[in-house]
DNA sequence: CCCCCCCC
């Protein structure tokens, strides 16, 4: 085979729109196919290009061309490309770097492998984002973010039956502490779960640094929403300068990840409203509702009352939480359609601090877990009992708890209704808190770290922020791969460690990395998750039990504050 | 084909 040999090389900070007659050679340091959910449409192969100079683009194959060249491109491997176009994309969302311009293969394109001299190539391309970044961003943002920290804890995998029919999905919840030591929790999606193999995890026996390129940050009203994609990239115990800025600022304890269960990490608020500002019940009586819609407090109260003049209960969808009423037709929910009605406590109560009182609203599971009341035990007498509430949640009045509270549309008549989000019980004796550090600017890292795309001046695609210097790894193959190989669970490989630990030995070798392009065939290993720690069990606890606990040895209690 | 829950 005889390829035609363009007259010259161009590095990627000097490509302009259109066209290319020359070529570029790069290391592909991210590679992923684009697959849309939640229906899984495959949109291409997308990729992260780096030269040698550190400059960075992202690049995509249109689904069209993806079966040309899905065997002659290996993430890790560098290329010399030629005969391509450069241009922004259509739909301007999820790129890996702040640059509009992309690489876009075509028909024609030619693509060879370089296999020496490309030690200046760098092995892996970040920009960090800083506690405070990931809190600015949001989806107006049309790039992805990356992030370090120290994995804490993860969830047991959940299914989540999604808006609109459009089915369910699985996903994981997993806690990162970042170098302010301040925490972060991400959602991982299905498929990325089986890319971090959480039983590995826990075999190593300490929480490990974990770098996560491509995640993509929502504003669900009030919280951030940070969800893995499929340009999501795992890589534990990188060889980066942060990795090392981490791991200073945040001491392996000696223990492994702490496993949650999904069903509390749901309820806890401090996680999903890290901006909760601190009040008092007095400062809220002043705010104005309209204006603080959305916005999240945290005040202390002790419990007055309860308000059961509406009852404490309503009945919403069987599969749901909206509320169903009786009709002729019978019951009928605007998201399932037919249903039968199922008790969800509403309790309505009064929390006071000094001379002041706040008007409040708990629903659900949340409810169950202040008030003790568990519908499913009660008499039938007391069901039908609507203006008074059961017994037993007359323990909780006079008890002091802090709350997590935002305006409320669904209370009782006009003025300040306060949702509760999430509360604990003020103790006395506190046991183990988690001391927050101080948020430092996070940026010691930034020292250190060679700032090569920042400095290229004269760009042609002068977008490349100057927020932060790019992170890049000279030292190629020596940070452990996460192996994405679905049956091989039990591998991870050490630091320096096994010959297959290299870049080629990570998505594109999957063999059925493709399998899941516009399909949800993918099962992951979950069931053998669940049989190891059967959280059900371990998590039937009363309404103040704790919050969390170690797997496997310890049961400690936690006050994360 | 176009980026997933978190409602009441």
């Amino acid at each position: 085979m005889s390829i035609a040999v363009a007259d010259k090389q161009t590095k990627l900070s000097q490509l302009r729109d259109g066209g290319q007659r020359s070529f570029i050679v790069v290391r592909i340091v991210r590679l992923w196919d684009s697959i849309i959910p939640p229906r899984n449409i495959f949109t291409g192969i997308d990729f992260l290009a780096v030269d040698d100079k550190g400059f960075a683009m992202h690049g995509t194959i249109p689904a069209e061309l993806a079966d040309d060249f899905h065997g002659l491109i290996k993430e890790g491997h560098v290329y010399r490309i030629q005969i391509f176009e450069v241009g922004p994309r259509g739909r301007k969302t999820h790129l890996a770097i702040p640059l509009e311009a992309l690489l876009y293969f075509n028909v024609s394109t030619v693509i060879e492998p370089i296999p020496e001299g490309i030690d200046k190539y760098p092995s892996h391309y970040f920009r960090f984002a800083s506690y405070d970044d990931v809190m600015a961003r949001n989806e107006k943002l049309y790039y992805l973010t990356d992030v370090i920290g120290v994995l804490t804890a993860a969830t047991d995998v959940k299914s989540v039956t999604l808006n609109n029919n459009r089915g369910t999905s699985d996903k994981r919840e997993i806690f990162l502490t970042l170098q302010s030591g301040q925490k972060i929790k991400i959602t991982v999606w299905d498929p990325k779960i089986v890319e971090l193999d959480i039983t590995s995890i826990i075999l190593l026996g300490y929480k490990p640094v974990l770098a996560i390129g491509g995640i993509s940050i929502r504003d669900n009203q009030a919280y951030k929403q940070i969800n893995t994609c499929s340009g999501t990239k795992f890589l534990l115990e990188p060889n980066l300068p942060e990795s090392f800025d981490v791991r200073k600022s945040i001491p392996d304890d000696g223990k492994p990840i702490e496993l949650l269960s999904s069903a509390d990490v749901d309820n806890l608020r401090d996680y999903t409203y890290p901006d909760a500002k601190e009040n008092r019940v007095q400062d809220l009586l002043y705010m104005n509702a309209a204006t603080i819609k959305g916005l999240k407090f945290k005040v202390k109260g002790k419990i007055l009352r309860f308000q059961t003049k509406q009852g404490w209960y309503y009945n919403s969808c069987k599969d749901c939480t909206f509320g169903v009423k009786k009709e002729p037709s019978g019951y009928n929910c605007p998201r399932h359609g037919d249903t039968s009605p199922r008790m969800n406590l509403k309790v309505s109560f009064i929390i006071q601090d000094g001379s002041f009182k706040l008007q409040t609203v708990v629903f659900g599971n949340l409810a169950k877990k202040l008030t003790g009341i568990d519908i499913s035990n009660l008499t039938v007498s007391e069901r039908l009992n609507l203006d008074q509430i059961p017994a037993i949640a007359n323990s909780i009045i006079g008890k002091e708890f802090e709350f997590i509270l935002g305006v409320s549309d669904q209370g009782y008549g006009p003025g300040l209704n306060f949702k509760v989000f999430y509360f604990d019980p003020v103790e006395q004796e506190q046991d183990i808190s988690f001391v927050e550090k101080d948020n430092g600017d996070g940026s010691s890292s930034k020292d250190l770290m060679p700032h090569i795309q920042t400095e290229i001046s004269g760009s042609s695609h002068g977008q490349v922020e100057k927020e932060k210097g790019p992170s890049v790894d000279v030292v190629p193959n020596l940070q452990t791969e996460i192996n994405v190989t679905p049956n091989s669970q039990a591998q991870i490989f050490a630091e320096g460690g096994t010959p297959n630990c290299t870049p080629s030995a990570s998505l594109t070798d999957a063999p059925n990395e493709l399998s899941h392009r516009g399909t949800r065939s993918r099962r992951h290993g979950d069931s053998l998750f669940l049989n190891f720690f059967p959280f059900g069990t371990l998590l039937d606890r009363g309404s103040f039990g704790p919050l969390f606990f170690c797997f496997p040895t310890s049961s400690k209690k936690i006050n994360f504050k």
